[in-house]
DNA sequence: TGTGTTAAGTCAATAACATTGACATAAAGC
DNA sequence: GCTTTATGTCAATGTTATTGACTTAACACA
């Protein structure tokens, strides 16, 4: 690798981490007003996203310790957020969906990523979106997590 | 926003979420093997990337209190991995450079990433990255921050 | 039916980290 | 000299993550 190159790549990693800060920024802001972290609205987004994910698919698409993502569920389900059914054909594991609170709640948030996202592909030439998504994706396709998305989707 | 719309800008924010994890990994197992953190990458990396840095520009970049700057930077400090001299003009402010041994280590964490992405842009076809940087450049752009990087670069 | 396994929920101890407020020092500006 | 600025530090508090252990309920299956 050339240092050109390089320096083009370094670019590139100071771009990815600003454009990550831009991406959670809305969000953790509204958040913030709820008395809520990041964490909740991972948690929102992906039962939205994938409802009927159980607390176990949860926590490998997170990548986090079931110890770490206790508090902040029982909190979303205290607070009238989720619902946490067991599953018909396995009463052991529990079905996770959102409210109609919950709903409002995460469509709040995602919501100012979406509008924010679109403005943004929509000002860029054509093109543009679908070059962004095929790095993206081959980026999450390093996920061990990523595998059983399709099995939900 | 209509349906369809909205299920595509879903799948950028799961991708987003997911590419970003991938981005941070490497790095995060090689800082483990040294007992360091993120934030030490974070500021091996801006340090790095704009040698002489102050200590205000970066907390301005990085976005965090002086107080929780403090520690990691002084553990780095100590380490031998980051220089801390007076700047000539105004002996108030301290230079930030990377030693050598700072540099080696810095380059193994940003290496892993650069390396990383360097395939993914080679195996994507020609004008990806051109349309990838444009799209993390427009969100980066958001950040008060970035304002002052073009004064450093 | 009994045994082992799995999913989920919880508790407790500890460590790590962030946050806030306060204060000190040195240098600069004027 | 007085004020401001840049940096460094401490302490108290609160929050969060981590690890290990344990329990309950439900399932699988011999």
């Amino acid at each position: 690798m050339d240092d050109r190159r390089k320096s083009q790549l370094n670019k590139i990693l100071v771009l990815f981490y600003f454009a990550y800060r831009t991406f959670t920024d809305k969000p953790d802001q509204i958040l913030a007003k709820h008395h809520l972290q990041r964490v909740h609205h991972r948690i929102l987004f992906f039962v939205g996203h994938f409802p009927g994910l159980t607390v176990n698919q949860l926590l490998a698409m997170l990548e986090v310790s079931k110890q770490a993502l206790h508090k902040p569920l029982k909190q979303l389900v205290e607070l009238g957020f989720i619902h946490n059914t067991p599953a018909e054909r396995d009463r052991r594991s529990r079905l996770l969906t959102l409210t109609d609170t919950g709903e409002a709640l995460e469509k709040e948030l995602s919501d100012a990523q979406r509008v924010f996202l679109d403005q943004i592909f929509t000002e860029a030439g054509i093109g543009t979106e679908e070059a962004w998504v095929q790095i993206m994706a081959a980026l999450s396709q390093k996920r061990p997590a990523v595998g059983f998305l399709k099995d939900l989707q």
